[in-house]
DNA sequence: CTGTTAGCGCGTTCAC
DNA sequence: GTGAACGCGCTAACAG
């Protein structure tokens, strides 16, 4: 609605500098076969009018865009907005432009966004997880536009994927629990509709406990919402339920203090009376009591490396098509062992 | 480095259909003068062929972008990451692309992250704080861009401005502790270098509290990242310093996580001993033992707001240039009378 | 209501 | 090493 275009173009300055057009795009390209002196001119006079190249006529042109597109459920979460940081840092030294859109965990939703970033002609997308409409992929693919997942470590034939496996955090956190002598379980996973990383990771946690003779009486699943709140609500239900678990694993951190919190409002102990293990390892994982056990999520690392295989030629992104990041399991007081067993440090993948 | 060019253009769509590109162009921008017949067969067509319109050949002709840029210091901190969140969200209902950029809290960054916005033809910019780089907004006022400071409420001539008023914030503070009878004060400020919001609130709380009679020997102040290890610190710089003071104003309530997390360390008791005082009201304002007392920022309303003003046409804005969003103080547990004077809800501005 | 004409600002052939 | 000419895909004027 703005935009007068009292602007200075290209031409304008090759007047100046006393050349032709061409002669000032090969400069602004860099272009290294344009002589010294005219080079400087070229700069001089650019800088003199104040020129700022027109980034639409450029892109039509040469049909790059230098832009990328990062579709993310929601930056309300830490989670995710660390990610698009550290994407977002990383390219803007090399002058790629971030578009940033949240579909609000829908992937219905994520596709419209999609479609608006191809209009934008985005060189490249990054989504989260696994589970896209076809047609999301389908109409990338089909305009060539390199897309990746981060959170994940399951790629398509044609996009990458740069994260780690939800279903082995999931067992990973089963069986330092189980570890620790505990056989009555719970978890409270995030919400898993069109979250596979949620899912995932009940599934491996699900999964490595079965395979450790655990029965299905002896776990209770909940879901909540990442918020304080869910997790509060969720814990209570865990701990009223029919079979109050010693062990509760949840889908975040922001989760399990909410379930902490539960437990100080009724007097039960963490971790003497129930073991809390978190997700994320965020910095509110230090701010409970007591402090979390958690397994840290790279979403610094993702975001970087993410960048990295962007900003890669397609040779390169062949040998980075697929990152699997290790995960750590950060051990602190919210865990202990049921029955005089000595916990042990556990350390997978 | 990638795209082909097999895409299908707006010629082939006319085509398809039996009318005129311009025909086809009417249709894309909703230009009600066109036959619904024609206009039911060029729908048809363009999703035949599954047609995705050119952003960069029409923000060419057009001069018009449907994109605005966002400068953030960082998406690491939630006040800045649920802004942005807002923000996008908004603007997204009406096909208006975000590009988000990070400039660490330093200005020269922040000009540089401008000038490739323009260069990408953004229609307007969001910034955050009033204190820029004259540079950053006459390049920006030159083009006729418009832009809007966030988390203040000091506008321009020309720029918006939706936040709130740093000073009051910072006196508001001052005046609730002066009222629960503290009369030995200290600060942990955020980094107020290039931060005209951590300065104002730092200005606004010594000013109250000279106003309210207390002397600079009784007042300490120190800065601190927005960290849980900075809070940390300085609490202990603090605490063994000459004069420890019995209430601490922290610039965001992560630092006051950090600050009581020392207190608990060291056994101080958190009120009895000293009130902590938080800033910002994010998520984990009651995750601390005791839950924190702070004054709560509407970040999420001023990402809205200001979504609302840049959709607004040049003459709706006028009234909308500056709006000063009101604070609340959110009283916790983290404060406490220092003698036996009742302590008083406050509310300002 | 619809088609025709003419560029938007730049980068890329080609010649020279 | 440099310039001239063309056109990227689309929409704004203008006719009709």
């Amino acid at each position: 609605m703005d935009n007068d275009r009292t602007d200075t173009k290209l031409v304008d300055v090759a007047r100046l500098a006393g050349c032709s057009p061409a002669t000032v795009s090969r400069v602004l390209n860099n272009n290294p076969k344009v002589d010294v002196k005219v080079r400087d001119r070229v700069v001089k006079a650019a800088a003199q009018l104040g020129y700022v190249p027109n980034g639409s006529a450029r892109a039509l042109r040469s049909t790059k865009t230098r832009t990328v597109g990062a579709i993310i459920p929601t930056l309300d979460h830490a989670i995710y907005a660390t990610m698009v940081n550290s994407l977002q840092a990383r390219l803007s030294e090399k002058d790629v432009s971030v578009i940033i859109n949240t579909s609000m965990y829908d992937i219905d939703i994520e596709f419209e966004q999609a479609k608006l970033l191809v209009e934008r002609g985005v060189e490249s997308v990054v989504l989260v997880g696994s589970v896209h409409r076809p047609e999301t992929l389908a109409m990338l693919e089909q305009r060539n536009i390199a897309y990746v997942f981060t959170y994940t470590s399951l790629a398509t034939d044609i996009g990458a994927a740069i994260g780690f496996d939800n279903v082995k955090a999931g067992a990973m956190a089963a069986r330092y629990l189980v570890d620790l002598g505990h056989t009555q379980l719970g978890m409270i996973a995030g919400i898993t509709e069109n979250n596979d990383r949620a899912s995932a990771r009940r599934d491996g946690f699900l999964g490595e406990l079965k395979r450790q003779g655990l029965a299905n009486d002896n776990i209770t699943v909940t879901e909540s919402a990442y918020k304080i709140e869910g997790g509060r609500d969720s814990m209570r239900k865990l701990m009223t339920g029919p079979n109050p678990p010693s062990a509760v694993f949840c889908g975040s951190d922001i989760i399990a203090a909410g379930a902490i919190k539960y437990c100080h409002a009724e007097g039960i102990r963490v971790p003497e009376d129930v073991s809390v293990f978190g997700f994320d390892n965020l910095e509110i994982a230090e701010l409970t009591h007591p402090e979390l056990t958690t397994i840290e999520v790279p979403a610094r690392d993702m975001g970087t490396i993410a960048a990295e295989y962007l900003l890669a030629t397609p040779l390169q992104r062949q040998h980075m098509r697929q990152r699997e990041l290790s995960l750590k399991l950060v051990v602190r007081a919210s865990t202990a062992p049921r029955k005089p067993i000595e916990a042990q440090r556990c350390s997978f993948s």
